[in-house]
DNA sequence: GTCTATACACAGATAGAC
DNA sequence: GTCTATCTGTGTATAGAC
């Protein structure tokens, strides 16, 4: 692993979990174990440039475990639902590594700067699009497909964030479990 | 309105919209025109005791609206849907001074201080038992009312997050239109 | 490309006059 | 109770040696 990329992992992590704010440069470069220099020499621009590369790259790593879990199953009800108990499951791993959730960040961009905002809406966009296919593959009209994966989109955020608030992942298996309904009634 | 009341309110919109670590002590005395001084005599424990007094205040105030939309139609999908359709009518007022989500803040506090996270779970506690109490009063069974009010709070959580970071109230609306089915199919 | 020392601004907090 | 001056720490960013 490159200092580029340790710095981007690490920036990653813990962006993440404390938020744009609460995570200093001091702390990223001290936890990723490169110095300063080489943190401005990759993003001459500093924290927002950094910040932008990791909202990214997360959105390019869930991207792929979206398209993955939602693979496994073909019928469209067993596939989200099935993905999102995976996301239950996976809640429970140490500092919530592999959460499926850019909110805090997206939300604190949100007062903050409109071109980090519109970055994390591309983000968004990449997840719904893949929920659209999915849809739209497995028989849904465009136009249902259009209202039902922002519908998604919405629970899974919706569930994820009262879990992490929480600390507890009900929400997520409860969430799951309204899936038949929703996409039943169509 | 007097000193301890001007902090407080401004503190709360300051709070909301840019987050905890987004916002200054600074920031919060001049913009409500109060000496340093008046902060620190009144919340003695300085920022993490102001930003406590915020949420609970911010939690009371949202509760009280609530109770009252919701007691505007006894049928409760109506009353729901129609609550939400307020969200997104009051959504469009500048700097979303109306906003019901206290989100940016309670995810900030997760990863920051467990008392603070305990503060933001009672208050969205207060809120799905305003939920819930509808859902009972409507003839729904304690069990049900119990599963249906959490998604409530989730559904409305996700998609007033959604509508921020979007800057559209589409979303809002969308999940407006999916109350029937969510209520009726018990 | 890598690394450290340092500049400069602003944060939260405090002291003490009034 | 009100107000201001000030302390101390930390934040981002930069300069410049190697």
């Amino acid at each position: 692993m490159n200092t580029r990329e340790k710095i981007l992992t690490t920036a990653a992590f813990l962006f993440q979990k404390n938020g744009y704010h609460a995570t200093g440069l001091n702390e990223i470069i001290k936890e990723s174990g490169t110095p300063k220099g080489s943190l401005y020499y990759y993003f001459p621009n500093g924290k927002e440039e950094l910040v932008a590369a990791t909202i990214k790259l997360m959105g390019d790593k869930i991207q792929h475990q979206i398209e993955e879990e939602l693979a496994k199953n073909s019928d469209p009800v067993q596939a989200f639902k099935e993905f999102i108990l995976d996301l239950a499951r996976d809640f429970n791993e140490k500092d919530h590594e592999n959460c499926f959730s850019i909110s805090l960040l997206a939300l604190e961009t949100v007062s903050m700067s409109e071109s980090l905002r519109k970055t994390c809406i591309e983000v968004y966009d990449l997840w719904t699009d893949i929920y659209y296919h999915k849809l739209v593959d497995s028989g849904f009209s465009s136009e249902k497909a259009t209202e039902l994966s922002s519908i998604l989109q919405l629970m899974i955020e919706g569930a994820i964030t009262v879990s992490l608030i929480r600390n507890d992942t009900t929400m997520l298996v409860a969430a799951a479990e309204k899936i038949p309904i929703l996409l039943d009634n169509n």
